[in-house]
DNA sequence: CTTATTTAGTTCCATATAGAACTTGACATC
DNA sequence: GATGTCAAGTTCTATATGGAACTAAATAAG
């Protein structure tokens, strides 16, 4: 089988960085390197992060993503959330119903259009975020440690580009997908 | 509605890639951008993809992830899987002895520690691996389509640095860290 | 040669999860 | 101003999930 692809980086010395065989495998002779590395580190981020706000907080990660949330984005409302974290819309429901009562957030009706509802921190949620916030962080920071300033801003740009072109994307792939025709070059 | 951008990206024309506000948000001023942009990349590419192959070939995301990771590593363990892709381990004993009943993968006991057991892809697996992974090379080449060639070689060659970087790195913050700590240089 | 510790993998079971159906409201069409 | 369609959120419920306890094997310590 062959993995011409950019993303293959030779790298096989065989345990320079520690890692399992199969770890090893999956970054650097893996058909889709790119897809792992992001699921890796996103891994190596939401593990330690998520799991500190549990044991300290009581709050699960969908909990903690609605706050975040909502702290970045006062007055979103729960199909955003839904969207941009891609939590089923029913799980968010009952997240939210638990955080309003326990007073760390509360809703508004849209007056405008009453199906909606607009969510907002209470002080003790906005206390919170403050107070937790920092650990996450502390947590990116350790792990773009070893990147120069230029490789930081450099990174960051070309993430950047990566999510602008796949917005527009679909999510949707036909059943009757042909892999045949994956291979081909496409407009 | 504008947002102060003092992070990284100066992008802000305001809703031109057609995202709601909060994933803007989320994606331009954020914290913890890096983190956000990984998680919302690796969603991007997850949820379709797995998608697809539970409805084509009726297989779970864990059970897929069985079938790939022996494919990118054969003879490989339970435990590496589990560690490279953070599955709890009795998810993934029972996704094997599901894959293993429909042959499409078979395990061998180590004799030399006879806890261990490889794990094979039987005929069956292999085509299968074979006849599914064009889908999820296609989206990453989709979702990586506006780079530029040398763009994609850099961005590789960062993401690999930060995973070298993460590789070392404890799972472990203690309960009772000091977020007026995390601002402080760490030696 | 015991006895304790560690590790790989499995089993058990309480609970989290997410699909599907439902409710309510907006808005379009006739 | 009915009737149909679509969207936001909630509720219901069967199932997937993962923590904890367990088994079996290797290794270390006494």
């Amino acid at each position: 089988m062959q993995f011409a692809n950019d993303f293959v980086v030779n790298r096989r010395s065989g345990g320079v960085s520690g890692m399992d065989e199969m770890t090893e495998a999956k970054l650097w002779t893996n058909p889709c390197p790119f897809a792992f590395r992001l699921n890796y580190l996103a891994l190596r981020y939401n593990t330690p992060c998520y799991g500190w706000v549990q044991k300290t907080e009581g709050l699960s990660r969908i909990e903690y993503v609605v706050i975040y949330s909502i702290a970045l984005c006062e007055g979103g409302q729960a199909r955003d959330i839904a969207h941009s974290s891609g939590f089923p819309k029913n799980s968010l429901s009952r997240a939210m119903a638990k955080l309003e009562k326990e007073g760390l957030i509360y809703r508004e009706q849209d007056e405008s259009d009453r199906r909606n509802q607009s969510l907002y921190l209470t002080e003790n949620g906005r206390a919170l975020f403050d107070r937790t916030v920092a650990v996450f962080e502390m947590r990116e920071r350790e792990m773009l440690d070893g990147l120069k300033e230029d490789e930081l801003k450099t990174l960051s740009n070309l993430l950047a580009k990566v999510v602008l072109n796949c917005a527009p994307l679909s999510d949707e792939i036909p059943d009757s997908f042909n892999p045949q025709e994956a291979g081909k070059t496409e407009t």
